[in-house]
DNA sequence: ATTATCTATAGATCTATAGATAATGC
DNA sequence: ATTATCTATAGATCTATAGATAATGC
């Protein structure tokens, strides 16, 4: 049973064979840099997964690194930011249709292998990650603090940081559990529930 | 400027040199897989980390991934038990003491090396520690259960299984962020703060 | 004799490079 | 001539083992 992985021949592929081979490399990086780490994956394991042998990656990257960073620069951003929109409406309202856009930019194939990745590597921990997390917490703290000098949401629980982070935290840490690069459908059903559940329970709290 | 790690001369130690080498190596293995993930540790960083030869560590261990294994045994089980502790008093009061344990048993250096590690090697993802957490959910919603069904907390926030998601997640987050293995005095300080204003929100919210 | 270390080394695998090969585009 | 692949290989590093060496404990 030894399903040989037919070897190219030398040479410049036709027209009609060749495909967008950067494209595959970095796809095919990103897939095994998210399941396994950086120091888990290697360059064989990367070529061989898009069917060709390893020194093409030195045609399309530097090195390694350069692979790695050129893959978390594609998927990098794009989930980093979490719009906020402008004048939020009701709070209710806001609080569901924050977590749900928040959930539907996070329960994409990249956003999740980015997750994993973030965690793998131990980005997590990185300043510019660290960064970004306070930033939307900062933001979404801004929006709670001009609600509650309106008199429109409760002052007795706690500053608006506190409620950003009461709000945020569990929606971010369904990502986490059932949110990552090899989520099952089943695990990725359960985030959905939750984080819907908890903007519903977070909605009825702060009003007065 | 090459400071030689003084070389130990072949044969079996003096009693006055000799140390608990297993342990010692347990510690370090920790600590690195801990800081650079499974792939990223090689068994010569923690003979050097030691400074012992490497294949000591086969003296004390059948193979990379038993060391592992050895380590994670030695960390792993003190982590997942929170006690939840008998007949839970007023709510309010069980809330805070409720997040002082679970800080005070996360934020250790032992603790947070196991943070560290299950996140790095994908171990968060593993079955055997999911069903840890759905079980620590389970049995903190049974407590909020009794308490529903004797008036003693609102009840139209949500299901006890939706209160004990906003009440942990919140407080597992914080340990991912801020709790983990290399983390600054700091950042603990941070998380400590997050965690105490989030169990007094809580409290606050869960009172009719 | 047993135990705990060391040195030396085998064999696998990893990153990276040099140079061959064949199609493309001018 | 340029481009996109391949084969072959260098050199580093990794896990693991064999066998030497020296202290311990009987």
């Amino acid at each position: 049973m030894s399903s040989i992985t037919s070897r190219r021949r030398p040479g410049r592929p036709s027209k009609a064979e060749a495909g967008d081979t950067k494209a595959a490399l970095l796809d095919a990086a990103l897939r095994l840099f998210a399941q396994n780490g950086y120091a888990g994956t290697s360059i064989r394991a990367i070529a061989r997964e898009v069917g060709l042998s390893e020194s093409v990656l030195y045609a399309h990257f530097d090195s390694k690194q350069a692979i790695y960073d050129a893959a978390m620069a594609l998927a990098g951003p794009q989930a980093a930011t979490v719009a906020l929109d402008d004048a939020p409406e009701d709070p209710a309202a806001f609080v569901g249709s924050f977590a749900a856009r928040v959930l539907a930019a996070w329960d994409t194939p990249q956003s999740r292998q980015v997750m994993s990745l973030v965690s793998r590597d131990g980005l997590i921990h990185d300043d510019a990650l660290n960064e970004g997390i306070e930033d939307a917490l900062a933001r979404l703290a801004e929006v709670f603090a001009g609600w509650q000098s309106a008199g429109r949401i409760r002052t007795d629980l706690g500053g608006p940081d506190d409620l950003a982070y009461a709000l945020l935290a569990p929606i971010a840490h369904a990502r986490m559990l059932w949110l990552h690069g090899t989520a099952t459908e089943e695990q990725r059903e359960r985030a959905r529930a939750r984080i819907t559940a908890h903007a519903a329970l977070f909605a009825t709290a702060l009003s007065p």
